[in-house]
DNA sequence: GCACCCGGGAATACGC
DNA sequence: GGCGTATTCCCGGGTG
């Protein structure tokens, strides 16, 4: 990674770092994947120091919702002529941060649900709902017993009038049959990321192929997808407890 | 026959 | 208003 981009993405690490130190005092309220984001920045130390060369944050909210701080680290690795560095990968299937999606830079990137879905298999807390069958190809699988819980929660997510059943979500992923981001696996409640969708969800992407692995994901399940791994985290396990303990 | 899963058409809702 | 995407409803088929 050429020295000046390095230095964009590890002030946005150090402005991260920030952020953390402000958790652990108590300065700002702590969020529950504050060890993800501690070992992914500890990870990710070789690009941390150099200071010279500051990016300003966005500051369209405020700092401490680490997803900010993270799409803002994006952001600033996506300024400029970055994308000259990348591999020969076609404009299309390039990642788009999701600040940059926006049509004049308001608001946030609408969730999706192939990444609501990769999202879960990264976390373990969602294993008894939704499991990698092969990683390296993109092929997932549901659980029986609990898909209908994911469906719950995906259609609570998205703030959905009626709830969301298993029958609801997987019509909409027949839907992505046909621009092939996900396939039908002639396997019972399989199915396939598509190679395009792979590369948009790994932070490898991000990092020149170099891969992070969180405290919370097993070794088998891989590693945790820059842009989404601190998507809703508190929504997530507060909705997940909500539906497992209701009585809680 | 039944439960479960799959596939798709069509209408509708919603955000940009 | 158009478009993309997701939701909702519905029906029929396959399989164990």
């Amino acid at each position: 990674m050429p020295c000046a981009e390095q230095d964009k993405l590890g002030q946005a690490f150090e402005d991260a770092f920030e952020v953390l130190r402000q958790q652990s005092t108590g300065d700002l309220p702590c969020s529950p994947d504050y060890k993800n984001y501690l070992a992914f920045i500890n990870h990710c130390s070789h690009v941390r120091g150099n200071s010279n060369c500051y990016g300003v944050l966005p500051t369209e909210e405020p700092v401490y919702n680490w997803r900010t701080v993270i799409n803002s680290a994006a952001d600033l690795y996506f300024e400029g002529n970055t994308h000259q560095s990348l591999p020969n990968i076609p404009e299309n299937q390039l990642v788009q941060p999701a600040v940059l999606h926006q049509k004049g830079g308001k608001g946030r990137k609408k969730l999706r649900l192939f990444e609501y879905l990769h999202e879960s298999l990264c976390n373990p807390e969602m294993a008894s709902c939704i499991q990698w069958v092969d990683k390296t190809k993109g092929i997932f699988q549901f659980i029986s017993k609990n898909k209908e819980k994911l469906a719950q929660l995906w259609g609570k997510r998205k703030g959905n009038r009626k709830t969301m059943t298993y029958q609801k979500m997987a019509r909409a992923l027949r839907n992505y049959g046909r621009t092939g981001e996900i396939t039908k696996i002639r396997r019972k409640l399989t199915y396939q990321f598509s190679e395009a969708i792979l590369q948009r969800l790994s932070p490898s992407y991000f990092l020149e192929k170099e891969i992070f692995y969180s405290p919370y994901v097993q070794p088998e399940q891989g590693f945790l997808s820059f842009s989404n791994w601190n998507a809703n985290y508190n929504c997530t396990y507060a909705d997940y407890h909500e539906l497992s303990h209701p009585d809680c």
